[in-house]
DNA sequence: ATGCATATTAAATAATTGTTAATTGAACTA
DNA sequence: TAGTTCAATTAACAATTATTTAATATGCAT
C-alpha cells in the first residue's frame, strides 16, 4: 500500500516564518501547503485535508484558535492533528487552545530541528494509526472503503458518509460489541458533541438499508456487528 | 459507563516535583503510580502498565532517556505515551528524547494547569485505543468481555451489564471470597447507594440463568465463585 | 426457638434505546 | 442567486429492558 508523506498546512500570517518553516518540512518530504490568515486555513483544509496543521495563534481577522474550532467541525478533518506556534505563553490562551481541540502549543521561537522530530514523530504515528483495513468482508456485505461502497452478492449499497463509518467500525470487529463511547470518538471525533439519539438514529438507517440483522444492541453497554 | 480513567506513572528524582504532580493528577482522577530513579521506572512500567509517563531527563543512575528506550522495548508498552520534563532546554537533548521514542518534551517550570489539559487531551485520545483485561476461562465458563457475552460449551449467555460486570468480578478469582462492600465498589462504584437487597437480587438473577453452582454464599462475608 | 443474614418474587422505578418527523445547513444545480 | 437535494442532527415521544425496592420467606447458628 503506497502511502505519500504526511501533508501538512502550515498558517501563520507572518510570510517569513510560513517560508522558514515550508522549506524545513518540504526538506523532510513532507508535502506542505500554506495559509496566511484563519479563514484562509479553514477553507484549505477541506480542500487540502492535511495530516498535520502548524498555526499560529495571533492572525488577523479569524485568529487560530476560531479556525481550529472551526476545522474540529468539519467531518473529514477529525483526526487532523492541530499544532499551536505561539509567541504569546499566557496560561490562558494554551487553555483555550486545548480546549478548542489543539494537540499541542509550542512558543515561539522556534527551533527547526526540534520541530522536525516532533513532527516527525507524529507523522509516524499517524502513519500506524492508518493502517486500517480498507476492505471488509463481514457475513454477506464486502465493504469497501476506497470505493466507499458496500457489496452484497452483485447488489452495489451506497451509505452516506457516517452510515457508512459507523457500519465500517462495526464491521471491522464482527462479534466485539463497541461502546457508544467508543463509537462517538472514533466515528465523530472526541471533540464532537452531539445528541444522544444520534448514533440510534444511523443505526437504524443502517438497518432499514441493511436489513435488520447485521447490527445488534447491548442495552446498557453499545452495538455489533454480528459475529 | 465504566470509567477506569487513565493510569499515569510519574517519575523525577525531586520529590517536591512528584508530589505536585501527583496531587493535581489525582485530583483529576487519574490514576496515579510514581518513581524516583530512572530503573524504578522501568520497572513500575511493567508492572503498573501506565497509559501515560511523566518523565524528567536528568536523573540518578539511569537518566529519562535511557529508562525510555528500555520502556519502550517492553512488549506492553510499545503504546504508552512517554512525556518528558525537563529543565535543560538544549537542542540535542531534546532531539534524543525523540529519538528514544519520546511523545513531548515539555520545559520546566510545569504550570500545572496546562500540563492537566495536555494530559487529559492525550487520555481522551488514548481511551478510544485501549483494550484491558478482556477474557476469563473460568469454571466451563467463558466470560468474554469484548464481547459481552458468556459461554458454556457452544451456547451463548448474554447478561445485561451489572450482571456481567458483577459475574465478571467474581470469576476473575475463583475461590475468593468478595465481600459485599468490595462488590458495591468494584461493581457499583463507591459514590452509588443502592439497597441491602441488590446484590442478592442480582445473584440470584445469574444462579437462574447458570446453575445454582457457580456463585456460593459465605454467609456474613460474601459471595464467591466456585474454585 | 430466636435473631440475623440471605433468598425469592413481584412490582415499581429508572435508564436506555427505538422511531418518526421535523430542522438545519452544506453542497449542488439551474 | 435562488432553489433543490440530501446528509446529519435534534426533538418528542413510545417502547423496551435493566435495575432497584419492597415485602415476605427461608435457613442457619447459637
Amino acid at each position: 500500500m503506497k502511502k505519500t508523506s504526511a501533508k501538512i498546512l502550515v498558517v501563520d500570517d507572518d510570510p517569513e516564518i510560513v517560508e522558514i518553516l515550508k522549506y524545513n518540512l518540504s526538506n523532510s518530504d513532507f508535502e506542505v501547503k500554506v495559509a496566511y490568515i484563519g479563514i484562509q486555513a479553514v477553507k484549505k483544509s477541506k480542500k487540502f485535508k492535511p495530516d498535520i496543521i502548524l498555526m499560529d495563534v495571533m492572525m488577523p481577522e479569524m485568529n487560530g484558535i476560531e479556525a481550529c474550532t472551526e476545522i474540529r467541525n468539519i467531518d473529514n478533518l477529525k483526526n487532523v492533528q492541530i499544532i499551536f506556534l505561539s509567541a504569546r505563553g499566557e496560561d490562558y490562551t494554551q487553555i483555550a487552545a486545548f480546549d478548542a481541540g489543539a494537540d499541542d502549543y509550542i512558543n515561539k521561537p522556534i527551533k527547526p530541528k526540534i520541530l522536525l522530530k516532533k513532527i516527525t514523530n507524529i507523522a509516524k504515528r499517524l502513519k500506524s494509526f492508518e493502517n486500517g483495513e480498507t476492505f471488509i468482508k463481514a457475513s454477506d456485505l464486502k465493504i469497501n472503503r476506497e470505493e466507499y461502497l458496500v457489496r452484497r452478492n452483485k447488489t452495489e449499497i451506497i451509505l452516506p458518509r457516517k452510515e457508512f463509518e459507523l457500519l465500517f467500525l462495526l464491521a471491522s470487529k464482527p462479534g466485539k460489541v463497541f461502546s457508544r463511547d467508543e463509537i462517538m470518538n472514533k466515528v465523530w471525533g472526541s471533540q464532537v458533541v452531539v445528541g444522544d439519539r444520534t448514533i440510534d438514529v444511523h443505526v437504524r438507517k443502517l438497518r432499514e438499508k441493511l436489513g435488520e440483522n447485521y447490527i445488534k444492541t447491548r442495552k446498557g453497554v453499545g452495538y455489533k456487528f454480528k459475529a
